[in-house]
DNA sequence: GTGAAAGCGCTAACAT
DNA sequence: ATGTTAGCGCTTTCAC
């Protein structure tokens, strides 16, 4: 037999009579209504217990007219460090209120983030946190318009008036590179995703315009955007390297990419003389040698506004045009950023 | 106003009449049941467009009497990498089943676990994959026998007969402390979580296992278990490299305290003197130097496996009893694991 | 192929 | 302080 029909469970009208009341009476107990005698009160807990009783959270919100108590969470991947700490902290901010989180990866396709939508929306979700795949986000106005709050993370929205919560990617970036020039780098390669993502093409403007404000000129060739695997960016490197006039120092753009890059530096025995500084890094790039320099965006922070965001948006409290966070990064100095290239003072 | 109460929205009947059909057609070409002519199929879906409509998944699951095309995912900290791995694989093999994946951390706290049930229970999930915080299973019978399929992971499950999906813990231990012996350490550290843990009480076991088979006595002032933050972790290590007769070797036994001892050995500079074997390790376990001798787990195949019993439970193609695996870890020799005792021979 | 009627389990609205 | 009635939006059942 595929997937059980029905399934054989104590409902509220069986729970009363059990307790010798009726059906509201119960209803009343379950959702802490007051005007219900201590008595009672305790014989249709009893008669709950007694029957495994389990409220029907569907058949409240269908009546009721209410949303599911849960919320959508739209990730590129919730197995990368950044987006699992968003995750985390969203899941704090709701748990207390009684609202699940559903969470769902995108690995950059548009297509599948509409899927998840679409699956939220017949939930009836709260509201949706979306790091966007896609680049239009006017498909979302007709949810927004039925009342479903979003919040967009990581990357602004585009074509629709929501609230976000981002880094400072440019200027990110720009701190960064504009560290490994202050350290004597005039020849800095870019190691990052494809253009079309929006935080990766941020980036890119942010080295951009470290390099225009040092005066040196942009080369495509010690430029890598996108990537099919991890191995893939390695191996680029490592081909950057090989070269005569090989860059003397990578501004890494991506937090997956860091580790590839601080590899293939060690695989020709040059991480102490080339320079790197990552955006975000991972977990022990404090332990490496030497340790890695990054540019340290707080995905727990993001996580927690976008959520105290949508739940303010929930409850009301907020009630304005749509808000624009922009979290500044920071730079955090551990070596391989401080590497000297040709032109130190 | 708090919480909107009910949001506009076209119902099926809205869309029936646009199309100038009965609400029990709309419901056939949303749930593609054959019957229905191309011709009315398409006047449907373009009302649906027109009124964007979205389905409620709600009314239908109590209708129908069906689950929430649901399951719930009970995870220490889903920010965990291990746990966020096993999170993605699991959504992985949901996702074209069009299941959803709702997630709750519990920080090892059992009263948050059942509460996450509770939750998920009144939404109706099909099924429950659970890392249990709980010594006790058996509040989840009652669930059970109503036809809620429950998976344990990472810990087997106690006085509930249940399918489980864990790492062998205890052999991965000893493997990795007779690996310490085989380089000749005999006086060898041991820093896990609370003995309370049950992953972390087998892996314990496994760390007195090999120390009995190499004729070691036990000695308590090189064991530490639990600590109430990474930097706790690493002063004691600090503190533990202090005395005379420091160990000359570490078992870690969880991997969020890979980072804080190899920090510690650093502070101290003995991270080429005294030799670490650690249990899962983190991302750029091969970039610090020396690299960082693991026991690996799997957690991609354990979400995975997981999922694809619950998955088999669901559909009713598994009907045998509980089954139990256990994946078998693996040793991966990094450099730190290697540095030889004062019994190397 | 399509439609009408009934009711899933709960709670809003209105008694009492 | 408790009960009655009706109906949320959908799908089952049965009719045509």
């Amino acid at each position: 037999m595929r997937r059980p029909k029905r399934i054989q469970r104590a409902t509220m009208r069986d729970v009363a009579a059990l307790a010798e009341v009726s059906a509201k009476t119960v209803s009343r107990v379950i959702n802490g209504e007051k005007y219900v005698s201590n008595e009672i009160a305790e014989r249709v807990r009893d008669a709950m217990e007694r029957l495994d009783y389990r409220h029907n959270l569907a058949a409240s919100q269908l009546r009721a007219g209410t949303n599911a108590a849960a919320i959508g969470v739209i990730l590129v991947d919730i197995s990368n460090p950044f987006s699992s700490a968003v995750h985390r902290a969203i899941e704090d901010v709701f748990r207390p209120l009684g609202i699940s989180v559903i969470a769902a990866s995108t690995d950059e396709d548009a297509v599948r983030e509409r899927e998840a939508v679409v699956t939220f929306a017949a939930r009836r979700v709260d509201g949706l946190i979306i790091m966007p795949a896609s680049h239009d986000h006017s498909y979302l106005s007709a949810d927004v318009r039925a009342g479903t709050h979003v919040i967009m993370i990581d990357r602004p929205p585009s074509f629709l008036n929501v609230d976000s919560v981002v880094s400072d990617n440019r200027a990110g970036a720009t701190d960064g590179v504009r560290h490994l020039v202050k350290y004597g780098h005039r020849r800095i390669g870019f190691i990052g995703d494809w253009p079309e993502v929006v935080s990766s093409q941020l980036r890119f403007e942010g080295y951009e315009d470290a390099l225009a404000a040092a005066g040196i000129d942009i080369d495509e060739s010690v430029i890598v955007r996108g990537f099919d695997s991890p191995a893939d960016a390695e191996g680029a490197v490592v081909r950057m390297l090989e070269v005569r006039d090989a860059p003397t120092a990578f501004f890494v753009a991506q937090n997956v990419l860091c580790g590839p890059v601080v590899r293939a530096l060690r695989q020709v025995g040059q991480q102490r003389s080339v320079a790197v500084v990552g955006f975000d890094g991972f977990e022990g790039a404090d332990l490496v040698e030497p340790g890695l320099t990054v540019i340290a965006q707080d995905p727990f922070r993001i996580g927690e506004l976008a959520a105290e965001t949508l739940a303010g948006r929930l409850d009301g409290t907020i009630a304005s045009t749509a808000s624009h966070h922009v979290l500044p990064t920071s730079l955090i100095e551990r070596g391989s950023g401080e590497l000297p290239g040709p032109f130190a003072s």
